[in-house]
RNA sequence: AGGCACGUAGCUCAGUGGGAGAGCACUACCUUGACACGGUAGGGGUCCGCGGUUCAAUCCCGCGCGUGCCUACCA
C-alpha cells in the first residue's frame, strides 16, 4: 500500500496553488489580532498604483516582504503586513485622459470634475480588485481584513489632520514661487517628478542694441522666452561689461527698454554669468527660467509672463506672437530676430531638458501660487533619525544618498491642479480673500462673515497621503491599539527608485506626527529589468509578467495583447520584439518558482530575469518534489511517533549511522546559515543554501545512499536488524524533509504546503505548514566526526567515478578497485565505509595500508585522494599508458605549485613571526599534506614509467 | 558637473587579508526502480590596469580606464 500513484512525475503548480490559498484564506492564517500579547513584527506594503497591475517589481519586493513576514509569524511573532494600494493621482490622470482622447476626442475639462471622478473611482475598482486578485495569486500572506486605500475615509481623515497641523505649525504655507508646470496634464508637479535629460538642441547668439549705441551679444537655448526679459546680466568682475553696468538695450520685436544689470552670484564655484562662457552676458527672463528668477530676486528686476498655463505665448508680448505655442513661437522669434540683423549665428548644442515623468511634456517652469511643506526642519528630524542609528538602510551604502537628499532638501510644492485626489482642505472668501485652513468646511468668513466660500480647486501630491500611510493605515489620528501595537514597522521594503518620493516623506511626517521613526530598517531591493539589463517596459516588448510566470503564456498570447493593450508604439515594432525575445512563449512555472527566483537572484542593483532563469528554479521545486516523492514511496510501515520517541533517547540517537548523523548535522548547519541570512536580507544567500542542501546534499547523496536501506525486499522484511535500519532511515527521510519543506515555506509556500501535508509526521503538529514553528539550529545534531568522514567517502566515489570515466568503464559495470590508505584511522574509516563507497561509485572495493601494499601493478589507473588514500584501478588493456600519465603528470604540477608556495611562505621568517599562530599551523599541515599526496602520485607515476618505459619516450616527452 | 555603486569562467553573478566558487552555456558518457524540469564526469579565469600598505592582496588604500544608478537652474 504505496502512495506512489498519487504524486505525478511532474510538479503540477496550477492544480496546487489554489487549493492552498483558498485554505490558508478561509482559515485566517493570514490575520494578526492588535491584542495579541505576542511580540508584533509589522510591515506595510508598498501599495501598488491603481493604474493597471501588478509587474514584476512588485513581485520582486513581495516576495521578499512574505518571506520576511512568513518567517516571523512561524517563529511565533505576531506578524502583521499591511496591504493596500495608492489612488496614484497623475498617474491616473494621465492613463484616464488619454483614454479620453483616443475614444472621444475629449480633455477631461470637455468631462467636468464630477464626471471625471465617478470614472476615476470606476477605474479604481476594476484595477484595486485585479491587483488584490494577483497578490493572492503569488501567496502573499497580507492580512486583507485590513486592506486600506489613499483614498479611503481612514487615509482622507489622516490627510486633513495632517494638513491642517502642519499649516498651524506654519509647515505648511501659499507661497508664489518658481515651480515645474506641466502645460500637457495642466497642473505643477514638483522637482523630482521631472526628468532631466540632455536632448538636442541649439544655441542662438542675438545681437541686442544698447539704447546710446554699440550692441551686446547674448546667448540663448530658447529664444522665445526674450518676448519676457527684463535685463541682460553681467558678472560684476567681467571688466568687458563693467562700461554698460545701468545701461539700457532696446529689446528686439518688443519696443521694450531693459536694463543691463551687474550681479555677483557664484553657481557650482564658478562665477555667474561665467564670463568664460560665450560672451559673458545673459538674457534675463525671470518668468520663464529658475536661474533668472532668482537673479530678477537678486537684481530687483520686474517679472514678464508671457506663456500662459497651456504653454502658449500670452500678453504682454507683442499681439503677433500671442496664442502660439512655444514651439511656433521659437520659429516665429528666430526669424524675426534674423529679419531684424539681431541673429548673430546659431549651433548645435546639448540642451537639458525638464519632462513630466508622467506625462512626457516638456516642463515649463512658471511663477506660480502654490501650497508648500516648509521641508528643512521636518528633513532634519528625518536625518538626525538615521544618524543615530533609529532607522538603517540596507544595503548600508544608500544611508548616504539618503542623507545627501535629507541635507539638501528644498520645499515641497504640494498642490496639484488636478482632481483625482485629496482636496486641500482650504477655503477661500470671495469677498475679503481671507484663506481659511479647516478639518471641516467653515460655514462662512471668520473675516468678513461672508458665507461665500469657496473650497480650493487644488488637490494634494499623492505623494502626501503616501507619506501618512505607515500609521494612517493604523487608525491615526486616533490613539488605537493598531498603532501601539504595530507602529514603527519593523522594516519596509521597496525599490530605491523611490527612496525620495516615498520613503523620505514617510520618515519625516512619522517622526513629525508621533515622534518615532515609521520603521526600524529599510531595505531597497534590485531593480528588475530584462536578460540585457533593460528596464522592462510595455513600449519595448520584453516585459516579464509575473503573471505569465505561474499560467504560462504562449507566443500568440503575447502578440494578442498588442492589440487589446495598444501601446503607444508600433504595434509591428512590438511583435517582432516579442517574437524575438519569447520565441518559446512563456511555460507555466507556478508562484513558487517565481518566487523562490526572485529571492535566489536579488543580489545586485539589477536583477536580470530571463524565463530560462526561471525556470532553473521551477527545476528546483521539481526536484524538491521528486525527492518527496520518493519518500512518499518509500514510507510505509513508518511510523513517526515511535521514531520521535527513538531519537529522544541517547541509546535511538546511537543507532544513528553516520550518513544519518551527516545529513542531520548539514541540516542543522543550514537551517542556522539561513536563519542568519534572513536575519540581515540576505534573501539569495538563504535561497542559495537550501537550493543546495537540497539538490547537492539531500537528494544526491543522502537519498542515493537511503535507498538501500528503503527498498523492501524479502530478506529485508525478514531481517529485524535491517528491518530496524530502514524505520530509522525512514525517520530520517522524513525529519530532514519536513524540517527542509518549513525552512523553505516562506520562499515557497504552496509546494511546501502540498508536500508537508501528505508526509506522515507526529500527530500534534498543527494543521498547516504555514503555522508550524520555524527550524533553530540546534548545536547537538552538529557532527564535525560524521561530516569528515562523509567528506572522505565523497571524495573516494567522485574520485572512482572518475576514473572509471576517464578509461570509458560503463557506469553500469562494476569494477574492482583496491583503496590503499595510510594511517590506522582513516582506514578504519574507510574500511567501515567501504559499502558507501561501492555503491555509490559501483566499484568493488579492497582495502589494504598503504605502508603494507606491495607496488601496485603497472597497467593500472592510480589517483590520490586527500593526503591518505590512493585508488587503483587494474585496468589490465584498458590503460591508455600516455593519457594516464598526461593525468597524473598535471596533478603532480598542481601539487607542486602548491607545495612550492607553501614552503616558500613557511620558509619567511617574517611569517613565521607576524602572522597568526593557527595560520602558521594550518599552512603546515597542509604542506605536509600535499607533500605526501606529491608522494603518492610520484610512486603512480613510477610504476607507470617501469612498465611501459617504451610508451614513455613515444609519448611522454613533454612530461 | 557632483555623489554612490560596480568591474571575478563564454554569459549572469556569489565570495574571502592566508588553499579561486555557483547557475546557465559548452564537451563526453548514462533512458540505473524520485526526478531527462534527471544523473555522472570534464574543459575553461593575468579575480579591469598601474602603484601603495602588509609577512601575505582578487579582497584594504590611491590613481587610471570602463559600466550603471542617482542628484544638478549652466546661458
Amino acid at each position: 500500500m504505496t502512495t506512489t500513484s498519487a504524486l505525478p512525475k511532474q510538479y503540477d503548480p496550477s492544480e496546487v496553488e489554489p487549493r492552498w490559498r483558498r485554505f490558508w484564506l478561509e482559515n485566517g492564517f493570514f490575520h494578526a489580532d492588535e491584542a495579541s500579547p505576542t511580540v508584533p513584527y509589522a510591515i506595510t506594503l508598498p501599495p501598488p498604483n491603481v493604474t493597471g497591475s501588478l509587474h514584476i517589481g512588485h513581485a520582486l519586493g513581495s516576495t521578499l516582504q512574505d518571506i520576511l513576514i512568513r518567517w516571523k509569524r512561524m517563529q511565533g511573532f505576531n506578524a502583521m503586513w499591511m496591504p493596500g494600494s495608492d489612488h496614484a493621482s497623475i498617474a491616473v490622470h494621465v492613463l484616464l485622459e488619454r483614454d479620453l482622447k483616443r475614444r472621444e476626442h475629449r480633455t477631461r475639462f470637455d468631462l467636468g470634475r464630477d464626471e471625471f471622478m465617478r470614472q476615476a473611482w470606476a477605474w479604481k475598482e476594476r484595477s484595486g480588485n485585479r491587483i488584490s486578485e494577483q497578490e493572492k495569486l503569488l501567496g502573499f500572506s497580507l492580512d486583507w481584513t485590513r486592506e486600506r486605500f489613499t483614498m479611503d475615509e481612514r487615509s482622507n481623515r489622516a490627510v486633513v489632520e495632517a494638513f491642517v497641523r502642519l499649516y498651524e505649525e506654519g509647515l505648511i504655507f501659499r507661497a508664489k514661487r518658481m515651480i515645474n508646470w506641466d502645460p500637457v496634464s495642466e497642473t505643477v508637479v514638483s522637482d523630482l517628478e521631472v526628468d532631466t535629460a540632455e536632448e538636442n538642441g541649439s544655441l542662438w547668439e542675438l545681437r541686442y542694441p544698447l539704447a546710446g549705441g554699440g550692441e551686446i551679444v547674448v546667448a540663448t537655448t530658447r529664444p522665445e522666452t526674450m518676448l519676457g526679459d527684463t535685463a541682460v546680466a553681467v558678472h560684476v568682475s567681467d571688466a568687458r561689461y563693467t562700461h554698460l553696468h545701468g545701461k539700457e538695450v532696446e529689446l528686439p520685436l518688443t519696443g521694450r527698454r531693459i536694463p543691463i544689470v551687474a550681479v555677483d552670484l557664484v553657481r557650482d564655484g564658478k562665477p555667474w554669468p561665467d564670463p568664460a562662457f560665450g560672451s559673458g552676458a545673459v538674457k534675463v527672463t525671470p518668468a520663464h527660467d529658475p536661474s533668472d528668477y532668482e537673479v530678477s530676486q537678486v537684481a530687483g528686476l520686474p517679472i514678464l509672463q508671457v506663456i500662459d498655463l497651456k504653454g502658449r505665448i500670452c500678453a504682454p508680448a507683442p499681439a503677433k506672437y500671442v496664442g502660439m505655442s512655444v514651439a511656433d513661437a521659437r520659429k516665429a522669434v528666430v526669424a524675426d530676430l534674423e529679419a531684424g540683423g539681431f541673429l548673430v549665428g546659431v549651433k548645435d548644442h546639448k540642451v537639458p531638458r525638464g519632462r513630466s515623468q508622467r506625462s512626457g511634456a516638456v516642463i515649463e517652469p512658471m511663477l506660480m501660487q502654490q501650497w508648500w511643506v516648509k521641508a528643512a526642519p521636518l528633513a532634519e528630524k528625518a536625518a538626525a533619525a538615521v544618524e543615530q542609528g533609529k532607522t538603517r538602510f540596507v544595503p548600508e551604502h544608500e544611508t548616504k544618498t539618503f542623507m545627501h537628499w535629507m541635507t539638501n532638501i528644498k520645499d515641497w510644492c504640494i498642490s496639484r491642479q488636478l482632481w483625482w485626489g485629496h482636496r486641500i482642505p482650504a477655503w477661500h472668501c470671495g469677498t475679503c480673500g481671507t484663506i481659511m485652513v479647516a478639518r471641516a468646511a467653515p460655514g462662512e468668513c471668520r473675516t468678513c462673515g461672508n458665507p461665500a466660500i469657496t473650497q480650493d480647486e487644488d488637490i494634494l501630491d499623492t505623494w502626501f497621503s503616501s507619506g501618512l500611510w505607515p500609521f494612517s493605515t493604523l487608525g491615526w489620528p486616533d490613539k488605537t491599539r493598531d498603532l501601539a501595537t504595530f507602529y514603527p514597522n519593523n522594516v519596509l521594503v521597496t525599490g530605491p527608485d523611490i527612496l525620495f518620493f516615498w520613503v523620505a516623506r514617510m520618515m519625516m511626517m512619522g517622526l513629525h506626527f508621533l515622534g518615532k521613526v515609521p520603521f526600524r530598517a529599510v531595505y531597497l531591493t534590485s531593480i528588475v529589468t530584462d536578460e540585457n539589463g533593460d528596464k522592462m517596459s510595455k513600449t519595448r516588448g520584453n516585459v516579464i509578467d509575473p503573471l505569465d510566470i505561474v499560467h504560462g503564456a504562449t507566443l500568440e498570447q503575447l502578440l494578442e495583447r498588442v492589440e487589446v493593450e495598444k501601446p503607444p508604439v508600433d504595434p509591428e515594432t512590438l511583435r517582432r520584439a516579442i517574437r524575438k525575445n519569447f520565441a518559446r512563449g512563456i511555460p507555466a512555472m507556478g508562484a513558487d518558482a517565481l518566487r523562490f527566483a526572485l529571492a535566489a537572484l536579488n543580489t545586485t542593483q539589477r536583477l536580470r530575469l530571463s524565463v530560462e532563469r526561471v525556470e532553473k528554479y521551477r527545476n528546483f521545486i521539481n526536484k524538491l518534489w521528486n525527492a518527496s516523492r520518493f519518500a512518499l514511496m518509500n514510507l510505509d510501515g513508518y511510523d513517526p511517533e515511535r521514531f520521535e520517541a527513538q531519537l529522544s533517547t541517547p541509546a535511538g540517537r546511537a543507532a544513528l549511522g553516520m550518513p544519518e548523523r551527516w545529513i542531520l548535522s548539514r541540516l542543522q548547519v543550514v537551517v542556522g546559515e539561513v536563519d542568519a541570512a534572513l536575519e540581515s536580507f540576505r534573501f539569495n544567500d538563504a535561497a542559495g543554501a537550501i537550493f543546495h542542501f537540497v539538490w547537492d546534499e539531500l537528494c544526491d547523496w543522502y537519498i542515493e545512499i537511503a535507498k538501500s536501506h528503503l527498498y523492501l525486499t524479502p530478506e529485508v522484511e525478514q531481517d529485524a536488524t535491517r528491518n530496524a535500519r530502514r524505520h530509522v532511515v525512514q525517520g530520517v527521510l522524513a525529519t530532514v524533509l519536513e524540517t527542509t519543506l518549513r525552512l523553505m515555506h516562506p520562499f515557497s509556500p504552496f509546494v511546501t504546503e502540498e508536500i508537508w501535508q501528505k508526509l506522515p509526521k507526529p500527530s500534534q503538529l498543527p494543521g498547516s505548514l504555514m503555522i508550524t514553528v520555524f527550524p533553530r539550529s540546534d548545536a547537538w545534531w552538529i557532527d564535525a566526526a560524521a561530516e569528515a568522514e562523509m567528506r572522505l567517502v565523497q571524495d573516494i566515489a567522485v574520485t572512482c567515478r572518475m576514473l572509471k570515466q576517464t578509461y570509458g568503464v560503463s557506469p553500469a559495470q562494476s569494477i574492482a578497485v583496491e583503496l590503499r590508505v595510510a594511517g590506522s584511522g582513516p582506514r578504519a574509516t574507510v574500511e567501515h565505509h567501504l559499502a558507501l563507497v561501492e555503491r555509490a561509485a559501483k566499484v568493488t572495493a579492497a582495502v589494504s595500508g598503504a605502508e603494507l601494499a606491495t607496488a601496485p601493478p603497472a597497467d593500472a589507473a592510480k589517483a590520490v585522494v586527500g593526503a591518505a588514500v590512493e585508488i587503483v584501478m587494474p585496468l589490465g588493456g584498458l590503460i591508455d599508458v600516455v593519457a594516464e600519465r598526461k593525468r597524473i603528470a598535471k596533478d603532480l604540477g598542481k601539487v607542486d605549485k602548491e607545495i612550492s608556495t607553501l614552503e616558500n611562505k613557511l620558509g619567511n621568517a617574517d611569517f613565521l613571526a607576524k602572522a597568526p599562530e593557527d595560520v602558521v599551523a594550518e599552512q603546515k599541515l597542509r604542506l605536509g599534506e600535499e607533500q605526501s599526496r606529491r608522494q603518492r602520485l610520484a610512486d603512480a607515476l613510477a610504476t607507470l614509467s617501469a612498465s611501459s618505459a617504451g610508451a614513455t619516450e613515444a609519448g611522454g616527452g613533454a612530461l
